[in-house]
DNA sequence: AGGAGTGAGT
């Protein structure tokens, strides 16, 4: 401690700096607080303007994910060497960084180094930036830092995100001798794009070479969004983390959860947590983040909800992950409470955490409180921007996800592949057809990317919604091959399903049959389709298949909270305690709304699109009694929320109408795959779904 | 006495 009257050398101060910074990494120190009051007697004490003190304070709030105060370190030096320079980069978020080495270069006062490139390439990769990637490597190549063994990894790691293995590949054998971290960027550079031939080839060769793999080796074998088929390779990765044993410190038990997680073994998962006797912040996130990855939301909320009444302060990436979990249930009331806890913990500025609230708030069914959030952030990234598009996207305001898109471009942002997505995305779900066309036209000349599964699956919708069957057929066979698989077919079927195409729905359900013979939706599908053009033989035959390979169909459920409580429905539910309230409120109501126009359609349950078993035909569906529920236990006016985990069919879309009108009540409805806002009679959607 | 490459968010 420093004695009173006299600075306190910097010496000691950075040595105290130093010891925060590790005690605050294990996440369980009161963190912000003890380094703004260290921060502040450094200031005092008139070090404001060392270089030394000022880059050890900007690693500290980089440890704590603090950009903006490291920002504000950084802003009191007169003169920034190098040094803190490369601090500040490493402490600021993708375009944030990019942005500032760019100011770095033009000041010129301070010479990049490699550690800069090494820092910013990150930065790079994060909002998938290959533009700015390439001009940084120009940059290293004019400087001759480019064949540091840093910046080729960081390198292979931004091409690998951007989709571009040949060149990742080609900088990882121009390698002299690349180490173990390289060896990682590039394996789970081939994991993420789905190549895990490669990936599991390239792990062989790290083996025969003698390099050891560690934990985060194996986690970069699997990749987030495991797609099933790996059983053989998680057996064997399983067999290797039993065999291998690690040494069980906290890095370790946190890939191990991560690896878990990955597998979709939740239970090897947690038991590897909770064998912690010291959670670290990476721990706690690898799990809460795992369990939102899985689907377990609820779990994860309630481990989130564990680490608040345990007072361990939640990091950008615990809000992150418990946002898409609140997100994920439809869980307004949870994700409000989410959003006090940003406030208190002052993460507002943070580019992640303001990005998954957007995203909460859009899929929770609030787009306009979306929409300020979004307006009021001043360091919106690419990921900001699509998660804003796709909200619009998914409210059925393609016209509005258009006009932000052409903001966005106006910003000078360089639109990603998901930009795409969430562009084409809008217009299939607002009717846009030759807005889309445009949009996937120029995704591909204009900016270089290879359509993906979703962006070609997006476009047959497009086509097959607006009844242009024949142009969607055509344009499948100008898809690249690998993006040709059970989507694209899928969306096909299903616009044949909507405009009653029998003979390309054949043709389709045979592609989908041989590629996915377990999966119950098509039969549905198809079976529907025969249905409504009678020819019931045909109906009768695929059902039958269906029958014998013992398919299931989910049931249909619909949530609504009151209050913060969630209620859940099944179709012909009467276990609810209300259950005779609501009956008897619905035969009220029905009588109300046959006398405005509504008839009940017995048919549709037979066109409905995958969703209720034939019997749910004579139940009343999950969301006629959630909606009556509500209505009965809300005052008048209040909008009703409610989200169903299938696709609304068409009588419920009817009468959900109906109610609207009759009840002078806005009721939003999240179905499986979009929102539908109902008032006075008309759906957002404009009946196209 | 202070800095970097894998691994988080659509």
């Amino acid at each position: 401690m420093p004695s009173p009257g006299l600075p306190p050398p910097a010496a000691a101060l950075l040595a105290d700096v130093g010891a925060l910074r590790r005690s605050s990494r294990g996440g369980i120190a009161s963190g912000s607080a003890s380094a703004r009051a260290l921060h502040g007697l450094a200031v005092a004490a008139g070090y404001a303007g060392d270089t030394f003190v000022a880059s050890a304070f900007t690693k500290l709030y980089s440890t704590l994910s603090r950009g903006d105060d490291a920002r504000r370190v950084f802003d009191a030096v007169p003169s920034p060497d190098t040094v803190l320079w490369n601090t500040l980069l490493a402490a600021l978020s993708g375009s944030e960084a990019m942005e500032m080495f760019v100011r770095m270069v033009r000041a010129g006062s301070a010479q990049p180094d490699s550690t800069t490139l090494s820092s910013v390439l990150p930065a790079a990769a994060e909002v998938a930036d290959v533009t700015m990637g390439r001009c940084v490597r120009a940059f290293g190549e004019k400087c001759g830092l480019a064949q540091d063994e840093h910046v080729v990894t960081a390198l292979i790691s931004l091409y690998a995100k951007c989709g571009d293995m040949e060149c990742a590949r080609h900088l990882f054998d121009r390698m002299v001798a690349p180490d173990l971290v390289a060896y990682n960027a590039l394996i789970s550079g081939y994991s993420v794009n789905g190549m895990v031939g490669s990936s599991v080839e390239l792990f062989k060769d790290l083996v025969t070479l003698g390099l050891r793999p560690t934990s985060s080796t194996l986690v970069a074998l699997i990749p987030v969004h495991s797609p099933f088929g790996h059983e053989q390779l998680t057996r064997c990765l399983h067999a290797y983390v039993v065999k291998a044993g690690f040494d069980a410190n906290a890095p370790v038990s946190t890939s191990l959860t991560t690896l878990y997680c990955r597998l979709n073994d939740m239970d090897s998962a947690r038991k590897a947590f909770d064998a912690m006797p010291e959670k670290t912040m990476e721990s706690w996130n690898a799990m809460i983040s795992g369990y939102a990855q899985n689907g377990l939301t609820e779990k994860a909320v309630a481990l989130f909800q564990k680490m608040q009444a345990l007072n361990v302060p939640p990091n950008p990436l615990t809000i992150s992950s418990a946002l898409s979990a609140c997100a994920q249930l439809g869980a307004l009331s949870l994700g409000k409470w989410v959003h006090k806890i940003i406030s208190k913990e002052n993460l507002e500025l943070n580019v992640y955490v303001m990005t998954a609230l957007i995203d909460m708030y859009v899929k929770c069914g609030s787009i306009a409180e979306a929409r300020r959030i979004f307006d009021r952030m001043d360091n919106k990234n690419v990921v900001s921007w699509n998660v804003m598009i796709s909200g619009y996207g998914l409210h059925g305001q393609g016209a509005e996800a258009l006009k932000l898109y052409k903001d966005m471009l106006d910003a000078n942002l360089l639109p990603t592949s998901s930009t795409f997505l969430s562009v084409l995305y809008a217009c299939s779900h607002g009717g846009l057809v030759e807005e889309g066309r445009t949009a996937f036209r120029s995704m591909t000349s204009d900016y270089g990317f290879t359509p993906g599964i979703e962006h070609c699956t997006c476009m047959v919708d497009l086509l097959g919604r607006a009844g242009r069957l024949k142009e969607a057929y055509e344009l499948i066979s100008e898809f690249p091959k690998n993006a040709i698989g059970p989507g694209v077919w899928g969306a096909l079927l299903a616009a044949c399903m909507v405009h009653k195409d029998a003979e390309l729905a054949k043709l389709a359900s045979q592609k989908l049959f041989e590629l996915e013979p377990e999966n119950t939706g098509y039969y549905v599908l198809l079976s529907n389709l025969y249905t409504s053009k009678k020819q019931y033989s045909e109906a009768a035959g695929v059902r039958q298949e269906a029958k014998s390979k013992k398919l299931v169909k989910t049931p249909g459920c619909t949530l609504i909270e009151l209050g913060d409580k969630p209620h859940v429905f099944m179709a012909g539910d009467r276990a609810h305690p209300q259950s005779d309230a609501i009956n008897s409120y619905l035969e009220k109501l029905t009588t109300k709304m046959i006398e405005a126009g509504y008839r009940p359609d017995t048919e549709a349950a037979l066109y409905d699109v995958e969703e209720e078993e034939k019997e749910h035909m004579v139940k009343v569906h999950s969301e006629k009694l959630a909606i009556a529920f509500g209505l009965l236990n809300t005052e008048p006016g209040t909008e009703i929320r409610i989200i169903k985990n299938l696709r609304v069919c068409l009588d419920c879309h009817n009468a959900t109408k109906i109610i609207s009108k009759v009840t002078q009540r806005l009721i939003v409805v999240r179905d499986a795959s979009r929102f539908h806002h109902f008032r006075d009679g008309i759906c957002s959607c404009g009946d196209y779904w």
